[in-house]
DNA sequence: TGCAGTGTTGCTTC
DNA sequence: CGAAGCAACACTGC
């Protein structure tokens, strides 16, 4: 999933919804292993009670401070996931007997009486893992794979990130001349680079291929080989489309939903991925498809040099 | 029916 | 050092 835009998706609609309000507890989980540094038990105890300060990002981590100096950190992986919705009207009871109103949980599928519409979207069920939040407020996190990951961690787990992570493209900071010396080290395929989370962080498979298309660069392109107008190109272009990916509320293009459930806009927007064989929007041209390293990059060979 | 393909990452191997 | 293969897991679509 989940890249750049819609991990910013996420915090920012965390932001809004959760900061400032407490963990209850774990109301739900069939999944304990998504817990990665300690054991379930242990992590039940540790989150129960804890303040959300505030959340932010880093590549695709999500990192929700709490007190005492702690973060909860989240990695989405491929199909992660999380919801924030009202408990106002819905209690929690993975026992399968609705009684009342209730919010069932059967083998990660919400069940019950009068499922809003968006918790009837099935990449909305494969919820493994329940918070209950104060101010009537459950959060829920949804993984069909269950690749993703989740650890209370203290402030040195960040500074161990830092030190694996490339800078943030749409950090004002960044700006050519840094994305100039990021290449100038580089070896290999232009798409490989992109996508490096050690060179440039938060750019996935999706948005690489749509950038590379916006830049006019064929993916498998070598990084020596580029001139300094394609290096301009390119430059001009991550910022582009992640900008509009934040802005289009991410790709839904599979699992992806944001935290009310609901799909982003960018799929409605992608020119190459996952576009084969399809008709070029730009030249009429058809899209095709090769494997870079293990992974499927998509481009116009009439549009991309 | 079966298998290739799927948005990530880290480890192993050559 | 880099590139490639593979594993984690479960489902969809050809």
């Amino acid at each position: 999933m989940p890249e750049l835009p819609e991990v910013q998706t996420i915090v920012n609609d965390l932001s809004k919804k959760i900061k400032g309000k407490t963990i209850l507890g774990v109301l739900y989980c069939d999944a304990p292993s998504l817990i990665r540094n300690m054991i379930f038990k242990d992590f039940e105890k540790q989150i129960k009670g804890r303040l959300v300060k505030k959340i932010e990002r880093r590549a695709k981590n999500i990192l929700i401070y709490l007190d005492k100096d702690e973060i909860l950190a989240i990695h989405l992986k491929m199909t992660g996931h999380l919801l924030v919705i009202s408990n106002s009207k819905f209690l929690i009871s993975n026992s399968g007997v609705p009684s009342g109103r209730y919010l069932n949980i059967i083998k990660g599928k919400w069940v019950g009486e009068s499922l809003p519409t968006e918790l009837q979207d099935p990449k909305n069920q494969f919820i493994h893992l329940v918070f209950e939040l104060s101010d009537g407020l459950i959060m829920a996190y949804s993984d069909l794979r269950k690749f993703g990951e989740i650890r209370i961690v203290k402030r040195d787990y960040l500074s161990s990130l830092e030190s694996k992570l490339g800078p943030e493209p749409l950090d004002p900071k960044f700006d050519l001349s840094s994305f100039e010396a990021i290449l100038g080290r580089s070896k290999g395929k232009i798409k490989a680079v992109l996508m490096d989370q050690n060179r440039i962080s938060g750019i996935g498979n999706i948005y690489a291929d749509e950038i590379l298309f916006d830049a006019g660069v064929l993916p498998w392109k070598m990084v020596g080989e580029l001139s300094r107008d394609e290096i301009k190109k390119i430059f001009n272009s991550v910022r582009r489309i992640l900008k509009k990916g934040v802005e289009l509320r991410g790709t839904s293009d599979s699992d992806y939903r944001d935290t009310s459930g609901k799909e982003g806009g960018f799929q409605k927007a992608l020119k190459v991925y996952r576009r084969t064989g399809k008709k070029c929007h730009k030249c009429g041209g058809v899209i095709e498809r090769v494997k870079i390293g293990q992974r499927s990059a998509h481009y116009c060979g009439e549009c991309q040099k």
